[in-house]
RNA sequence: GUGGUUGUAGCUCAGCUGGUUAGAGCAUCGGUUUGUGGUACCGAGGGUCGCCGGUUCGAACCCGGUCUUCCACCCCA
């Protein structure tokens, strides 16, 4: 019995729609990437297991997609630890490979391993699958695409200016009208983390405060009573709750609330410079907001931070990003500053769907289709479309001398625009019969009437 | 990893409180029409009802497990 073609959970097959879709996007990324000049290149779809994990914190490492060893792999484990069953010493033992998780690790690897060949600042780009042994939902998947471009050696705010006004090159070509790039300062959260007291509860005041939006203030309060954090602390930093104004408003009052924190002021003079020069600079139909709550899950951001949102689409971010001062520092190469963002080309693709942007995308089709009445014809069909070829006309003969309802239905259902008819009496006049699926229309023709007519339709 | 949800023909779904050979539409193939498609008519093939086990005289339907779908949490693009 046949085995029901199925395929692993969180992950999908792409129709040639679908595929010229995610190429209408994919371009577009990649030309405003190349626009701002960056340059690609490609990691392998698997790492040492060594590069990738301990590089995304407990429920990082939990999500990398391990794989494993080949051979006997099972002999070479302790007993004591299978008995055990200590599944993380044994995993260490069967696996020593795994699926790259993103971009930016296997690119902070890049750039160790070929420092030498490698003129600073580097700019380079990069769009390949990453996977996750996540549960699926809404927007995410266990193998999904990443577009990432990343900057480093160099620790310019020249470089976070660029980027903003990347991504809004990016999403305007997409014809989203109403991007949100949220901008926050990872040194604003640990300013706003030391005068409350909790510099040592960092990650969980961020990601407590990133939930404010989703669960509301009382929510991220309760969060965070229960992480240990105290109700005086919370009093101080009670203006996040109710951040509003522009973007200068709220820069005027984190200066005022972080006052006498000396790494929060930092991050406020960063974060008011990148404002200021995009203000001046201006924005294609981007909105430029600054989002103290916004943390991201990643912990080696240093500086910026940002994430881009579709205001009225439910897939999460479509983009994120951010400076990342020690990076490559785990790969032993210090003082390498680097700032990148990414888009999520599955949540683009589905937020692109459900406000109906795509563009009338121009899937490769035949333009015309030989019918076949035999091997004979089929000869005089075939060097014509040599011809048509030559004159960059897509054009193909029907396979088989199958019945002419079976031959014309196919044309149909393929959405061909032009079926050529040359049987015995077409030949015997060097001619052909042109049908126009569409009007139904039909004419005879020379060859070369035939290519005038549908290099023009 | 936690909680909920889904699973019947290739696809979308019916299937009454468990009761003889499980249905429809679309799709496929053939015919009405052996040089003419999109709309018609006739016919055919295709399902051990996700999988394993249990309850019952009897299970697509009830119970348990498992996988899968989708959603929420955790976390994240």
């Amino acid at each position: 019995m046949a085995v029901k073609p199925s395929i692993p959970k969180g992950t999908r097959d792409f129709s040639p729609t679908q595929v010229a879709q995610r190429n209408y996007i994919f371009n577009t990324i990649k030309t405003s990437f190349e626009l701002f000049g960056f340059q690609p290149i490609e990691t392998p779809a698997f790492e040492n297991s060594s590069t990738l994990m301990g590089k995304y914190g407990e429920e990082g490492d939990r999500l990398i997609f391990k794989i494993l060893n080949s051979g006997d792999y099972l002999s070479k484990v302790s007993d004591i630890d299978l008995s055990k069953k200590d599944s993380k010493k044994v995993t260490s033992q069967i696996s020593e490979k795994a699926l790259r998780y993103d971009l930016t690790v296997p690119f902070a690897r890049y750039v160790v391993q070929h420092q030498n060949d490698i003129t600073f600042p580097f700019k380079r780009y990069q769009m390949q699958p990453v996977w996750r042994a996540d549960r699926p939902q809404k927007g995410r998947f266990r193998e999904f695409y990443q577009c990432d471009a990343d900057v480093v050696g160099s620790t310019s705010l020249w470089q976070e200016v660029s980027f903003v006004q990347l991504y809004d090159d990016a999403f305007s070509k997409l014809k989203f009208t109403n991007t949100v790039i949220k901008l926050n300062n990872r040194k604003i959260l640990s300013g706003l983390a030391e005068i409350i007291g909790a510099k040592d509860k960092l990650i969980d005041f961020t990601v407590a405060l990133d939930k404010l939006d989703k669960i509301g203030i009382e929510g991220v309060t309760k969060e965070m009573l229960s992480k240990g954090i105290s109700e005086e602390a919370l009093k101080k930093v009670q203006p996040l709750f109710h951040f509003t104004g522009t973007n200068q408003d709220k820069l005027s009052e984190l200066r005022t609330m972080l006052a006498t924190s000396e790494e929060g002021i930092k991050g406020v003079e960063e974060l008011q410079f990148v404002v200021d020069a995009l203000e001046e600079i201006g924005l294609q139909s981007a909105i430029l907001k600054i989002d103290v709550t916004l943390a991201r899950g990643l912990n080696y951001y240093t500086g910026a931070i940002f994430e881009v949102e579709i205001p009225g689409v439910k897939v999460g971010s479509v983009g994120g990003g951010g400076r990342y001062d020690d990076l490559t520092e785990i790969f032993g190469l210090k003082n390498i500053s680097g700032v990148g963002i990414s888009f999520g080309l599955d949540r683009i693709y589905l937020a692109l769907e459900e406000l109906h942007l795509f563009e009338a995308v121009v899937l490769s089709k035949p333009k015309a289709l030989f019918i076949n009445f035999g091997d004979k014809e089929a000869m005089y069909a075939v060097k014509a479309i040599k011809v048509l070829r030559q004159n960059k006309i897509q054009s193909e003969l029907y396979p088989d001398a199958a019945k002419m309802k079976k031959q014309m239905m196919y044309a149909d259902k393929r959405n061909i625009p032009f079926v050529i008819l040359a049987g015995s009496s077409e030949i015997a006049k060097e001619e052909f019969t042109l049908k126009n699926m569409q009007s139904g229309n039909q004419q005879n023709c020379s060859q070369k009437e035939l290519i005038e007519i549908l290099k023009n339709a």
